[in-house]
RNA sequence: ACGGGCGUAGCGCAGUCUGGCAGCGCGUCUGGCCUGGGACCAGAAGGUCGUCGGUUCAAAUCCGACCGUCCGUACCA
C-alpha cells in the first residue's frame, strides 16, 4: 500500500474527548474513528488489525473443531422469553427497538438463545453430537457508560463458540481443548505473558468459570496472580475455599488490575431445557443437550494490545497482528534516484507476498518517522541517498529500536 | 443512575470571573526555501461560540432547560 494513497491521516495530538490510552493513539494514527460513545468504526489500518486477530482466532476455533457460521444481531423475544432473559429487569443493557407491525425485536448482546433454538432443528440424536458452532458478531450492550475507548464500547466485535455435547464428561473435555486453544490464541497475539487463566464465578452449572486477564492499569478488573503457577483469581470469588481447590497460598499471590479479554463457562442444561434441546440417546431417551460458551472480543483484545504494548512515540504492534510487516519509508533526493530505487524495492518486496505499507509522501524526513513510530509497524524500512551509496537498507525494529545495515 | 469536569474554525486551546470588533497554535490552500526526527519565510481561506429559551441598548460571556462528551462511583448474565 502507498502511504500517499491511504486516506486516513495521521495527527498530532488526540481528540480531547479519549482519554484512554488505547483509543488516543488509535485515532491519532489513523486506525479508527469514534462515531459516538462506546462506538467506533474500523479504517484501513485498523481493520487490517482486527482481521489479523480475527484470523488467529478463527484458526484455533477451527483447529478444535468449531464450524463458523453467521447468525444475525436481531433478536426474536420468543427465544430470550423462554429463558426469562427478555425484560430489562433481568438484563439491563438490552437494546431494543420496534418493528413497523409494533413488534419489539432486540439487539443481541449475546447469543445462547437463538443458537440453541437454531440447534433444535439439527440436533436429534447422540449421533449429532458433538458440535461446536461460532462465530464473529457485532455485540450491542447498552451500557450505562461506555468507556476505556474500544475496551468497553455499546457495540463490539464479539467470538463466541457455543458447545454441544451429550455429557457432562465429553463436555469437560472439549472445554479443556478450547482453554487450551484459548491460551493459544493470546500468545499467538502478543499477550501471552501478562495474560492470566482466571478463576472465577461459574454460576449454577459449574464451580468456576474461567477468565483470561491480561495485565493492564486500563482493566476493570482486580484479580490475584500466582505468577509462579501461572494462574489467577478474580477477586470475586476469592476466599480460603477457593485457594484450597487450586493449591495456592494466599501469600504467593499479588494483587493486579487486569482486563478481561476472554471468558469461558459451562452452561450445564440451562439454556437446552428452557428451549427444548434434546436428544435421543442410544437408548432411545430424550436428554438435554449439555453446552458450553467461549467468547473473546477481538476488538477488546486489539484495544489491549495497544494499551500494554505501545510507548511514547506510539503503537507497537507484534508481527501477528500490525497491518503491515515492513513499512518503507523513503527519503527522497532532488534527483530522483532514491524514488526509483524505493519504488523497485516496493515492487519486489509487494511481489514476494510482504505486506508493505511504503511511505511514497512529499513530505519531511521528520514527519515519516514520526508517522512510522505512531502507526507502529514492526519493522522500519529506511531507503535514502546515504544508504543507496552503501547499496543498502536501513531496517530498524519498532520495539527494540535496534537498527542494521542489510544489502539492497 | 448519582457526583464532578468540559462543549468557541478540521484538531488542540485562550477569551466567560468583570457583557461591548471572534482570537492563538497546528492542520489546509498559494508561492518560496528545504530534505535523516513533526523545519523555515510570505500570503490566503476557514465560525449557527452545542441547542432552545430568558435577561439586556448589547450575550461566547449572565440565568434556565435540554443535548453531547469525558472522569469517578454503582452496574456488567
Amino acid at each position: 500500500m502507498r502511504q500517499s494513497a491511504l486516506f486516513t491521516k495521521t495527527r498530532r495530538e488526540a481528540p480531547k474527548d479519549e482519554v484512554a490510552k488505547n483509543a488516543q493513539l488509535l485515532i491519532r494514527a489513523g486506525y479508527i474513528h469514534k462515531e459516538m460513545a462506546g462506538a467506533y468504526s474500523f479504517l484501513p489500518l485498523g481493520l487490517r488489525t482486527l482481521d489479523k486477530i480475527v484470523g488467529i482466532i478463527r484458526e484455533e476455533m477451527d483447529a478444535i473443531g468449531g464450524q463458523e457460521v453467521h447468525m444475525t444481531a436481531l433478536q426474536d423475544r420468543k427465544n430470550w422469553e423462554a429463558t426469562g432473559r427478555w425484560s430489562d429487569e433481568a438484563v439491563d443493557n438490552w437494546f431494543k427497538t420496534k418493528l413497523k407491525n409494533g413488534n419489539e425485536v432486540g439487539l443481541g448482546f449475546t447469543h445462547e438463545e437463538p443458537l440453541t433454538a437454531l440447534m433444535r432443528d439439527h440436533i436429534r440424536s447422540f449421533r449429532d453430537l458433538p458440535a461446536s458452532i461460532y462465530q464473529f458478531q457485532t455485540k450491542f450492550r447498552n451500557e450505562e457508560r461506555a468507556k476505556s475507548g474500544i475496551l468497553r464500547g455499546r457495540e463490539f466485535l464479539m467470538k463466541d463458540l457455543y458447545s454441544f455435547n451429550a455429557d457432562p464428561k465429553a463436555h469437560e473435555a472439549f472445554y479443556e481443548r478450547a482453554k487450551q486453544a484459548y491460551v493459544k490464541i493470546f500468545e499467538r497475539v502478543g499477550l501471552g505473558d501478562r495474560t492470566f487463566v482466571t478463576f472465577a464465578s461459574g454460576g449454577s452449572f459449574s464451580k468456576y468459570s474461567h477468565e483470561f486477564q491480561t495485565l493492564t492499569d486500563a482493566g476493570e478488573d482486580t484479580i490475584y496472580v500466582d505468577p509462579k503457577k501461572k494462574i489467577a483469581v478474580n477477586k470475586e470469588v476469592l476466599n480460603d475455599e477457593v485457594l484450597k481447590d487450586l493449591g495456592v497460598e494466599r501469600s504467593d499471590l499479588k494483587e493486579e488490575k487486569a482486563v478481561e479479554v476472554g471468558n469461558i463457562f459451562s452452561l450445564g442444561t440451562r439454556f437446552s431445557d428452557a428451549l427444548g434441546l434434546q436428544f435421543k440417546d442410544a437408548e432411545g431417551k430424550s436428554r438435554p443437550v449439555i453446552m458450553g460458551s467461549y467468547g473473546i472480543g477481538p476488538s477488546r483484545v486489539m484495544g489491549t494490545i495497544a494499551e500494554v504494548m505501545a510507548d511514547d512515540k506510539g503503537l507497537v504492534w507484534p508481527e501477528s497482528v500490525a497491518p503491515f510487516g515492513i513499512h518503507l519509508v523513503a527519503l527522497y533526493d532532488e534527483a530522483g534516484t532514491v524514488k526509483k530505487a524505493a519504488d523497485d524495492l516496493y515492487e519486489k518486496l509487494t511481489k514476494n507476498g510482504t505486506e508493505v505499507l511504503y511511505d511514497d509522501r512529499e513530505c519531511s524526513a521528520g514527519e515519516k518517522f514520526s508517522d512510522s513510530d505512531l502507526i507502529g509497524i514492526p519493522m522500519r524500512y529506511v531507503l535514502s541517498e546515504k544508504t543507496l551509496k552503501a547499496a543498502s537498507i536501513e531496517k530498524k525494529d519498532r520495539r527494540t529500536g535496534k537498527v542494521e545495515m542489510i544489502g539492497l
